[in-house]
DNA sequence: CTGAAAGCGCTTACAG
DNA sequence: CTGAAAGCGCTTACAG
């Protein structure tokens, strides 16, 4: 005689269980559950019994208990900075592509530094909240040095576009290679006859903006170029932080002929900001970007950028997802290196013939 | 003696329980769960001995066995179209800011026509896997006469942007008047001079993009203008289909002097079809938005356009959501306008002398 | 093909 | 302040 201990209903609807159904079908709650899970295994008559009570009774089954007692979520977790950033657009595509074919749904978790603090990207990580996490995000707080990767539970990472930094290493990565992509853009600046190419980077704590940049300087230097001081200016990835560091290289005594921007979207700022002081691109400044999203294209002038097969390591990255959920770990580890293609559009042109 | 009726562990780490945990500490099961959730009431001795243990152990509480006990996830989830369009960065940024101040996290979750079925939609409407939905996306299933709402849960739902169809008419919006705004741009527009003025719309089934080609038409009767047949094309919001309607525009009979496209996406498009076919704008074709997006400043020119107050959107729509939850039902319904603000740059002038 | 029963890992009202 | 115990809604090995 157990004095029903506890009463903490939630406020919403009573929900139908699984219990209802089968007393209304007249079965056990393994049949029903059966029905929904296995229904080869069930007859015929007793599965259509039970269809008719699921309708009348408006069952749905509780997610939350299913996956509980399956341990699994089905669910798989695309980490990323920024949800308006079109660079994103194709990377999804091809994750989706290859994941919604096994039956998992995709859902998103937008971070930053400033939004997702170490403690609680560790915290999303062991929480079971998904059976893997894509992340596509730059600036993570365990990235260089901000303490080990938290403990996690059997839930895989993968990332991609990202280099990461020696404490992920064994995680299985997808990425260009951007020290060498931004190496080629900047010969390709250098073979246009740039001399004066400045660079402009995204943060400094940002590890994929540090590799393009480490590519531009070797470029310089196996130019034999050198590059001045302040000729490498941050843009903070956004159209407002490019502008103001465009207009800081405009003062330099040693004004560029061309800037290398780390992203598209920087690109934009600076050609906005250039436009702004009446400068001619590509007649008086050139301008390069980087990733080819989808703006690029159509830019005043069109931008000339180092392009990204942005839904191919969107389809690597989930395959090799969907390898470490099996288990497959072994194939799984190590990062695969994709190839970039340099675009070639207006922004870029010869440096005017006074320089 | 049972006997051991399952062994079906997953395969991955073999996960500290909490049973673990309150044998190393010395205590019961209960008193473990109690430091983590009500940590005041533990006798700090006590309390101290199980964190403890709960380093030693490596223990992190399963969010999945939570979330099944407590009924909820304290996750609200985001849907909208596309995870790549700029136009979400300000509204998810307001969202954010509220709901994380009452300790709820946000995931998003991208839809379109052609990724999620009405199906689907239904289904995770009612999975429990967010204690609400904030629906950003256009194109529902059920959006217009698709069938009715799926029976959900106690999960609230609320509408952002979008006005929605009759169906759906009872949940909680917030949106601008989207008829009234473009009405107002298009009064620009004529107020310009321009008499053959366009409208490039969306997708047919998309309300949004109905409401505001309605507007468009209302201030054209108005204004006693009429529209020519073929003036009002489909852009399919996005870059190649605005390209593509554009060059259909030209050909035109009675070619237009100004083009009112339904949002900056598809302007955009139609400034890089304009000036693929050497078209100055605005000196030969005026071009206007719809969205303010943050590209739109950037633009070459800079494309005049109506602004959505996006943050305001966020947050009125994530108090909403809030109030929904904590069962402020009688408050929450109904739609809530903000205002809208049209934004004059470059794109638009007045018409050819000639026209 | 179907049912009885165990148990997934927590939280919480109750009793002490 | 703490523990024993019930139970959230499912799934599944086992027995029939």
């Amino acid at each position: 005689m157990s004095t029903k201990p506890q009463q903490e209903r939630s406020l919403g609807t009573p929900e139908v269980s699984i219990r209802k159904v089968a007393e209304l079908a007249g079965v056990s709650i393994a049949t029903v559950s059966r029905c929904l899970n296995e229904p080869d295994r069930v007859r015929e008559k007793t599965r259509l019994k039970v269809q008719e009570a699921i309708v009348a009774t408006g069952y749905a089954p509780n997610t939350l208990a299913r996956n509980f007692r399956r341990g699994r979520t089905n669910l798989i977790m695309v980490v990323l900075p920024s949800v308006g950033d079109p660079f994103f657009t194709g990377v999804l595509e091809g994750i989706r592509r290859v994941v919604t074919q096994r039956g998992y749904t995709l859902i998103i978790s937008e971070t930053s530094a400033s939004t997702l603090s170490a403690d609680e990207m560790g915290a999303m990580l062991v929480s079971r909240q998904a059976d893997g996490f894509i992340l596509l995000a730059s600036n993570f707080p365990f990235g260089e040095g901000a303490g080990p990767v938290p403990s996690r539970g059997a839930q895989p990472i993968v990332i991609g576009c990202e280099t990461m930094s020696a404490s992920l290493s064994d995680v299985p990565s997808v990425h260009i290679d951007n020290v060498q992509a931004a190496h080629d853009a900047t010969d390709y600046l250098l073979a246009q006859g740039h001399r004066r190419i400045a660079f402009m980077t995204g943060q400094v704590d940002s590890r994929l903006t540090r590799d393009r940049e480490r590519g531009y300087r070797q470029a310089m230097e196996a130019a034999s170029q050198s590059v001045a001081a302040d000729w490498v200016v941050e843009g903070g990835l956004s159209l407002e932080g490019a502008a103001r560091a465009t207009r800081l290289l405009l003062e330099h005594p040693l004004r560029p002929t061309a800037i290398f921007c780390a992203n598209d979207e920087m690109a934009m700022g600076c050609l906005q900001a250039l436009k702004a002081a009446r400068i001619e691109v590509p007649a008086a400044i050139s301008v390069m970007g980087f990733d080819d999203i989808r703006y690029a294209a159509v830019c005043n002038p069109a931008l000339t950028t180092v392009a990204q097969p942005t839904e191919l390591i969107g389809e690597r990255v989930a395959q090799r997802m969907l390898d470490a959920i099996d288990g497959h770990a072994g194939e799984g580890s190590g990062s695969e290196v994709v190839p970039h293609r340099l675009v070639i559009r207006e922004s870029v042109s010869k440096p005017p013939s006074g320089d």
